[in-house]
RNA sequence: GAGCGCGUAGCUCAAUAGGUAGAGCAUCUGACUUUUAAUCAGAGGGUCGUGGGUUCGAUUCCCACCGCGCUCACCA
């Protein structure tokens, strides 16, 4: 397959991230341009989330499909911009030292002191935690502090510009707002001399030759005269982002669907300073199970620690991938699913030919380069493991012990270890953390009655005189004939039973899932008590006739 | 009020160059030398929200409508 076709396949393909690109193509045919900018947004207010990691995620797709369009001959960069000049509105709930942060509301996040008591302030506290975020994804990507563009000088020109549009912009902004508002909004947002605080007051004139703005202060009724440069103003946030795509020449920036009005002032704003606004969409939101959308207030939906706490980021990514302009719900079931949608296209990919691979999902989730699928080789053929598969096997192997499902999947396919599939191990880690946190916490155990409990007793004896090293196949023939004698486990109807030789009903099997497990259902015991260890299941069948297992359950 | 998304098998969802609808789970049946759910094979199940239009033909394009849901209109 030549790199020629992969870019005939890339001119025509449908997958979101091209159209997106192509957007970007015809955009850059208009204007001149040597490289191309994408930016995403952060508010530092908060903590990076699931919703930050769609967002770039989604970016850097949107990005590489560019590159390949273009054979890697215009130069791209991503900009995540934090809005570290903000005032702080409100006090989080969840910091430290509330208070003391508290007495510097509607400041810039940039001179709010950390509350963690570990930066220069509370935003650079933030921002650091954003790049953390990024770079454990290993995103590229270059930060850049709204703060310290304002005060560097770098949005001086465009601010400028900007007063010099002042009744222009107004123009546009005014009819959005409602009349009491209208009446004292500014674009302006003066940094108070005194307090430092964001102000929110009406402008009282404006020079664009001078670069400053009159207000008063609406407690003090002190007026002030103030340069719109160098940081000693900070811009309303449609204003705002409208200067940025201005001054830092942003070619591309999605957003989420409730930003759809400020996208379309905010593109308005940035066509009045003469730029051309970024391209782009709106995606939609996430939905938590029952439809509701996902907010950190509500704490409904999922986060992204939950995510990766039992499913890779690579899933994270599939699911960012996947229909962005469709709201999807984001929710605890759908991980095993999307992991083994992943798996899936995995594997596939390898014998598409390249109409298909660039619209297959892996191939955007790792940039062109999708990993070769990790197979068990078993007798003749090889096969994929599904999460699926591992999750009931958890269930089964009843451990939240890794190894003891290496044990079970190296009887499938010996030569498999966690070293010659280190990804298969990751999916085991994740699969155990499942079975912690939902499967064990879920069982449900029952005492046994006399007859059971003697049942019990024989096995536990019986293991006791076996090897420890037993087999499979010798522990489920010596637990047949424990039950075969006891007449309630006796089935009469089995295959090739004989009245002298009666068969073992489930009942007994179904009878040791409930009082060990504390399950209706499991595993072929004999396999289950080879590699769960014999001493074990003795200590385990001791427990469960002392009644602890119930008490812990 | 404005904007957007969704309505396909019991459930969750797929189906782009318009041409007789697919998957997973669930259900049922069968196979796996003594029985059981790491597996496999097979089956059943859909007026593709409703009504129009374009077309030889529409789940797929266009319009209207119905239902469900979300977002925005204060701030970011």
């Amino acid at each position: 397959m030549s790199l020629q076709s992969l870019r005939e396949a890339a001119e025509v393909s449908k997958a979101w991230p091209f159209e997106e690109a192509r957007k970007l193509i015809a955009r850059l045919e208009k204007a001149q341009k040597s490289e191309v900018i994408f930016e995403t947004g952060y508010g530092p207010s908060g903590l990076p989330h699931i919703g930050t990691f769609g967002e770039v995620a989604r970016t850097t797709m949107v990005r590489h499909a560019f590159r390949v369009l273009t054979g890697d001959k215009v130069k791209t960069r991503l900009i995540a911009f934090s809005d570290d000049m903000d005032g702080l509105r409100k006090t989080p709930d969840n910091i430290p030292n509330r208070e003391m942060v508290s007495r510097h509301l509607g400041k810039p996040l940039t001179e709010v002191p950390d509350p963690f008591g570990e930066f220069d302030s509370f935003a650079a506290h933030n921002n650091a935690r954003l790049r953390r975020f990024l770079d454990r994804f290993g995103f590229d990507y270059e930060f850049m502090s709204s703060t310290e563009a304002y005060k560097s000088g770098r949005f001086d020109e465009a601010l400028i510009r900007m007063l010099e549009r002042f009744d222009e912009i107004q123009a546009i902004m005014l009819p959005s707002l409602r009349e009491e508002r209208a009446a004292t909004y500014s674009p302006f947002l003066p940094i108070h001399p005194v307090t430092g605080v964001v102000m929110q007051a009406p402008v009282l004139a404006h020079d664009a030759k001078a670069g400053t703005i009159r207000w008063r202060d609406p407690d003090t009724s002190e007026e002030f005269e103030t340069p719109v440069t160098g940081g000693r103003c900070k811009l309303q946030w449609k204003p705002d982002w409208a200067m940025r795509w201005y001054a830092l020449g942003v070619d591309y920036e999605m957003a989420g669907k409730d930003l759809i009005d400020s996208v379309k002032l905010s593109s308005r704003i940035a066509r009045a300073l003469g730029a051309e606004p970024p391209a782009g969409f709106n995606y939609e939101l996430f939905l938590d199970e029952t439809g509701q959308k996902i907010s950190k207030s509500k704490g409904n939906g999922l986060t992204i620690e939950e995510w990766l706490t039992y499913a890779s980021p690579e899933s994270l990514s599939l699911f960012m991938f996947q229909k962005p302009t469709a709201a999807k719900r984001l929710y605890f079931d759908v991980i095993p699913r999307t992991v083994d949608d992943y798996l899936g296209f995995l594997d596939a990919y390898p014998d598409q030919p390249w109409k298909e691979r660039l619209g297959n999902p892996v191939w955007h989730i790792h940039a062109g380069e999708p990993p070769a699928p990790e197979t068990l080789v078993h007798g003749e053929g090889e096969t994929s493991i599904s999460f699926v598969m591992l999750l009931n096997l958890a269930a089964v192997a009843n451990s939240d012990n890794p190894a003891v499902l290496w044990g079970f999947l190296r009887r499938y396919a010996p030569s498999a270890s966690p070293e010659n599939h280190p990804r298969l191990d990751c999916l085991v880690g994740y699969a155990v953390a499942y079975f912690r946190d939902f499967v064990a916490p879920k069982k449900r155990y029952r005492l046994a009655d006399d007859v059971e409990r003697d049942a019990l007793l024989a096995v536990s004896a019986r293991l006791a005189e076996m090897p420890a090293d037993a087999g499979a196949e010798a522990v489920q023939h010596a637990l047949y004939d424990i039950a075969r004698p006891i007449p309630r486990y006796q089935d009469l109807a089995a295959k090739g039973a004989t009245k002298e030789r009666p068969g073992v009903s489930n009942d007994f099997f179904n009878m040791v899932y409930g009082v060990l497990l504390g399950e209706e259902r499991g595993p072929r015991l004999g396999s289950f008590v080879a590699l769960y260890g014999l001493a074990e299941t003795r200590a385990l069948i001791d427990r469960a006739l002392a009644g602890e297992l119930v008490r812990a359950a």
